[in-house]
DNA sequence: ACTCCGGATAGCCGATCGGATGATGCCGGG
DNA sequence: CCCGGCATCATCCGATCGGCTATCCGGAGT
């Protein structure tokens, strides 16, 4: 069998959670912490440098490029390790974007500790790591129509956010009323709603919107 | 001086927070961690039986209890402990109820180790500690009138979250439309909004309303 | 070449909303 | 004891919204 020791670099820009995971990872034998980066950048730096088998990466990474960003980074390095996403959130645009990026499994970070390891062997090897709750979440979704909006729809619902009225979104986006109208509408069949307020709701629910 | 050792309890849902927190605090030559809780129930039993100097609490706690009630449940203890808030968020209500459920402290969990330590040391000594974001959310929230919504007016907000009309709001509400618009109205104006999209949009990020 | 889709535009109409104004009853703090 | 906040209800009215139906254009994919 091959490496005896998987090398996992931690990517996070939490001290504490960098720390808490390489103090419970530290402590399996197989496994070992060669590297930790708190951004995008140090991450790339870190990871050509060590050439770990996996990396954990966190999502959120602060204020520059985010953690899906990251990932599409680091896999596009030579000899790429396999990067296993160790987030607080499980939203469906989170993980399509993660796994759409090379990620090769996606973990909560309120797991416990024994479901890590087992996360990290299993990507190691190769194999697609889910966290339960987050196969549940992509098998719903999977099976009901995927509600994609488009730019321009994205634009209105932060207007609408905004509480803008149609005749103010018509001018700030330079368009005719009718053509915001017909936007909503289009917005309201995608997300399954019926109301302003709805929309607004439920985009900020589906992190369409940032709140 | 009283004390060389301080005695911590953590109390956090996250085993990797925990994992990180004792790794990071336990290094420190003052300062002991005694014992460790992942919810309410757990960390009042905790604290009764360890005598902590002070309790380090998240304030999302998963099901049970948050960390405000578990804050005042653990305050209420004989020969409490000083309390420190180390969360994720800073939210103004969340400060404002953590400080009113008797909390000392208010960090933030991207906060870097020394920052936790030096807040450690001057929670045990009695000090009031708050993280630097925290403490000017404070001021400028200090400094501009407080929105406060109603119970009342927090149902109606949920209710239109769900894109509800008011006649289908009154009709769950058990109450006339008449009422409904007059709720609305009051909470266009706490808000500074004045349509239902904006309302949902500005209780969402004042996190009067969870998404 | 042909189709599909995003984007833009138009008009119609009933339902709803938002603002203004006013009133009543209850409770708790000053 | 009185005031203010909360919750309740009522009416009026102009502005807006949401649903419907249709058309047009240009680029991407088959």
């Amino acid at each position: 069998m091959g490496e005896q020791h998987i090398r996992v670099v931690l990517v996070d820009d939490h001290p504490v959670v960098r720390a808490g995971v390489r103090a419970l990872v530290s402590a399996q034998d197989d496994l070992d912490v060669v590297g930790e980066a708190a951004d995008s950048a140090e991450a790339v730096a870190v990871v050509g440098e060590t050439k770990p088998d996996v990396v954990l990466m966190d999502l959120s990474l602060g204020d520059g490029p985010g953690g899906a960003e990251t990932t599409r980074l680091v896999r596009d390095l030579p000899s790429p390790p396999q990067v296993l996403v160790l987030t607080t959130y499980d939203t469906e645009a989170d993980v399509l974007e993660a796994v759409d990026a090379g990620a090769a499994g996606y973990l909560l970070k309120d797991a416990p500790p024994d479901e890590l390891f087992r996360a990290i062997r299993g990507t190691a090897r190769g194999e697609t790591v889910l966290a339960p709750s987050v196969a549940t979440r992509l098998l719903q979704r999977a099976a009901s129509p995927a509600p994609k909006v488009s730019p321009r729809e994205v634009e209105i619902l932060r207007l609408l956010a905004r509480g803008l009225g149609n005749k103010e979104m018509a001018r700030e986006l330079l368009v005719s009323e009718a053509t915001v109208k017909s936007h909503l509408s289009h917005i309201y069949t995608k997300l399954g709603v019926d109301t302003r307020a709805g929309a607004v709701a439920t985009a900020i629910e589906r992190r369409i919107l940032r709140p």
